[in-house]
RNA sequence: GGUUUGGUAGUUCAGUUGGUUAGAAUACCUGCCUGUCACGCAGGGGGUCGCGGGUUCGAGUCCCGUCCAGACCGCCA
């Protein structure tokens, strides 16, 4: 028996039993004529206590004990007569009367403890080190209660759990594909998948009616803090629905995780917003409404004043950041700067101040009268002691950048608070997107999204301006997930392949199988695709999703641990019919 | 592909206009210490200043190149 008990579950209660605990030193303390040794596993820290007089031998192991051995302890549960507060085990100790060392350690090379001196490069290589430390484990822990929590969910209202492949067909639409050799097909590849899509449509023309997975997808694109090569979905197919029943179905999901694994309740319905609304308001598709600061378009406020930037703009947008008059001229100097950076890419910004004794101060007063800014403060319900901030150009980029600047804002002024949760449905997003470098259209979402009924007679004469049966779940600025109403029509399919630039026999070569399955009877169907690490990053208050997976890759696209992607060697390419450019 | 920040002791960092033997904290090692829990006290070891080149009497510091890492833009149907 290695343990009668763990580290984190001893009491006062459990005095005078004889107790074997085993784990990992935290730390040993020499004091001289007695040591203590702090011993750590998953559940907690027990001190272990070794008197010199009583136990001289004993104490002389325990004071030579390094951090991180692995040790087994067995002895008496006493009371401690200088007790610690700080933890759940602090009111007693084990007096050890028998001490086996299971496995000595090196010294590692970052401390193992809740704030580390470990680099993010160091912990990425010792990743096994840095699961250790208590935040990490309590990111996973979280992690895994939202998956099963989600099992449980779907269980319950007749999802079925099917595993789909993951070595699949590769496709030109989307993100670049992860691609495997074949070796009994020479000169022939397998893509990952990018997710279950064309296959959970094929279970419902199958008749599995509602089906989930929580499944790895693969993207061949470049990584941010919250986007991994691969990632985790928790991917959804239901059949004879409506967008209305998709968007039921999956709040009570959120609103079921958010209770059982945090103790939230939502009361209410989730806003919904259409998205030419998120992006006049907020100039994103996914924004983060746990603050206001909403767009106000002062175009026609400003033209006509000499003032020959505004003059030239397509669009002129302001938004009030409530309370920062008092903005020093340095710092509206670095917000200046900010938003000239290349990443935002404004020319200039324009500012506002709404002084407390009624008068305004900006930087445009040379073309601007008091009365004219006194226009800007009522069309942006500016109030006293605000700070209006105005960017202005070509109007998509505009407030694109006006939308960062928002967060931005938002950030300074503390108005993102990591623990309020705000989700927002946004709805009726567009079909198509222009793609400039291809000259020619491509699925927003996916080629298999249906178009909105009301729409349809756009397709042929603005196919840029119908909207499509699409929604997003955003939270705190972070998109969830996503999903649509599917096409289930051969015809409607063709047409949309045909639209976004494939002959007939490329549509059938790349998409024959599932073209075919509509001929077959396909029932009306839709779904939606949540982010599992964005959605445990996003519950655990956090903005980056790394250390919600256990082993993830660093920013370009390695696992610094295993070392890997590497070469393969001669006979290996060789075998797979594969020679290197 | 681009922008940007960084790379100095095991680790996290400081290092002034280019100038003596490159410092601090922590970790590590040794000794002392019977109630610590960030134990304390005394002492000690530890450096290819990422790598290559250049400027200079002299480079951690300036210049060029390169590699690595972080954040971001492009990209992510």
């Amino acid at each position: 028996m290695f343990r009668s008990h763990t580290c984190g579950e001893l009491r006062s209660s459990d005095i005078k039993t004889e107790v074997t605990l085993s784990g990992w030193v935290q730390k040993s303390r020499d004091l001289g004529g007695m040591t203590f040794v702090d011993l750590r596993d998953r559940y907690g820290i027990t001190q272990l206590t070794f008197n010199l007089e009583d136990k001289p031998e004993l104490t002389e192991v325990a004071s030579k004990l390094g951090r991180e051995f692995v040790i087994q302890a067995t002895g008496t549960v006493i009371e401690r007569s200088s007790k610690n507060k700080n933890i759940p085990t602090g009111e007693i100790e084990i007096l050890v009367s028998e001490l086996k060392i299971l496995n000595a350690a090196k010294t590692p090379p970052f401390t193992i403890e809740d704030d580390t001196d470990g680099g993010e490069e160091l912990r990425a290589q010792y990743r096994y080190l840095d699961l250790r430390r208590k935040p990490v484990q309590n990111k996973l822990m979280l992690r895994n209660k939202v998956a099963l929590q989600t099992r449980l969910y779907l269980d319950g209202e007749g999802f079925w759990d099917v595993e789909t492949p993951y070595l699949i067909k590769s496709t030109p639409e989307g993100a670049r594909d992860f691609v495997v050799p074949s070796r009994m097909n020479e000169g022939q590849f397998y893509a990952l998948p990018q997710s279950p899509q064309t296959f959970k449509q094929l279970l419902m023309v199958s008749g599995f009616d509602r089906y989930y997975q929580i499944v790895k997808c693969f993207r061949d694109e470049d990584l941010r803090a919250d986007r991994q090569p691969e990632f985790t979905q928790i991917d959804c197919e239901m059949a004879f629905v409506d967008q209305e029943d998709i968007l039921n179905t999956f709040e009570g999901l959120i609103k079921h995780l958010f209770k059982t694994v945090r103790n939230i309740d939502f009361t209410e319905a989730f806003p919904r917003m259409p998205y030419s609304q998120a992006m006049e308001m907020y100039g994103s598709d996914k924004p983060d409404i746990r603050f206001d600061m909403r767009f106000h378009d002062i175009t026609k406020l400003t033209q006509g004043k000499d003032f020959a930037i505004f003059d030239q703009s397509e669009a002129v947008i302001a938004i009030v950041a409530p309370g920062a008059a008092e903005y020093s001229r340095k710092q509206l100097d670095a917000l200046t700067d900010w938003v000239r950076r290349p990443q935002i890419g404004a020319k200039g910004m324009v500012y506002c101040k709404c002084n407390s004794d009624g008068t305004y101060k900006s930087s445009v007063d040379k073309f601007y009268s008091q009365e004219n800014l006194q226009e800007w403060a009522k069309a942006t319900n500016a109030q006293d002691d605000d700070l209006i901030l105005v960017l202005s150009g070509d109007l998509d980029k505009t407030r694109k950048m006006m939308s960062e600047l928002r967060l931005h804002m938002g950030n300074e002024l503390g108005l993102r608070n990591p623990n309020e949760f705000k989700p927002l449905w946004v709805y009726d997003f567009p079909l198509l997107e222009w793609d400039e470098e291809a000259k020619r259209y491509h699925a927003m979402h996916h080629p298999f999204t249906s178009p909105k009924p009301e729409d349809m007679d756009l397709i042929d004469t603005d196919p840029g301006k119908v909207r499509a049966n699409a929604y997003d779940l955003a939270m705190n600025g972070v998109e969830l997930g996503g999903g649509s109403i599917r096409i289930h029509d051969r015809k409607l399919q063709s047409r949309m392949f045909d639209l976004l630039g494939f002959t007939p026999e490329e549509a059938q070569a790349q998409f024959g199988f599932l073209l075919n399955a509509f001929e077959y009877g396909a029932p009306p169907h839709g779904g939606l695709a949540f982010g599992l690490d964005r959605l445990v990053a996003t519950m655990g208050g956090s903005e980056s999703i790394r250390d919600y997976i256990a082993f993830p890759k660093n920013n370009s696209g390695r696992d610094v641990m295993i070392d890997a992607p590497s070469p393969l060697d001669d006979g290996q390419l060789k075998e797979l019919g594969i020679k290197l450019g």
